[in-house]
DNA sequence: CGTGTAAGGAATTCTGACACG
DNA sequence: CGTGTAAGGAATTCTGACACG
């Protein structure tokens, strides 16, 4: 009755002043990262920004890797490998899944 | 790197605006169930309540309990035993765990 | 490139109170 | 008892810009 599996991790509803208590950024920095392409938070209807605990975790990494002396570009294409990788086992799991199909359909 | 198996779910960083949205109550509503002792949200440093996950579904909860003609005080006492039972638990675990203590400090 | 800041407006949140019932 | 509302102030968030480098 009190708890659905489902993943708070993911909801959006974290304002961004909160963001900066939980990860010590700047708000001009949290910005800066969405700009960049690196974090994507929500909207509420009147237009404020709203973050996920995943975002907050994805901007601690991004604190580091920029504190370690890397761009923001270079973060970026690591967020492009990672998607495309992910998209790539996807397409991967789709192929195997027709073939399941289409042999399970002959047989029927 | 990114899963930290930390518990989202009571972790305090939801303003009552969201709260309203998430739960369709009116932040009168959710004010008063606070004053009721019903639900316990803490204070930014400026003093905007933060509610958490738990503390949304507990609002649901109460909000149905509520339309079902149930009152605050009602929903208060049911609180309590809860809270006492999981304390009675916990005494009785501590003695439990008392009496192995003692078993196996005698055999050391 | 990444970040600080002052600027001005619009929405958010807070409290205590009046109101109905 | 539970909830709506107008009131006034204080903090929040937003955007675009100037700045340094």
């Amino acid at each position: 009755m009190s708890s659905k599996a489902e993943s708070y991790i993911y909801k959006k509803v974290i304002s961004i002043g909160t963001v900066c208590e939980l990860t010590g950024l700047s708000e001009r920095q949290i910005r800066y990262y969405e700009k960049r392409k690196l974090i994507f938070p929500e909207r509420s209807e009147r237009g404020n920004r709203k973050y996920s605990f995943s975002d907050v975790e994805a901007l601690m990494e991004i604190a580091n890797k920029i504190e370690e002396g890397m761009q923001t570009s270079e973060l970026r294409k690591e967020l492009n490998m990672k998607q495309s990788t992910s998209y790539e086992h996807a397409v991967k799991e789709t192929m195997i899944r027709g073939q399941l199909n289409a042999y399970f359909n002959k047989r029927q």
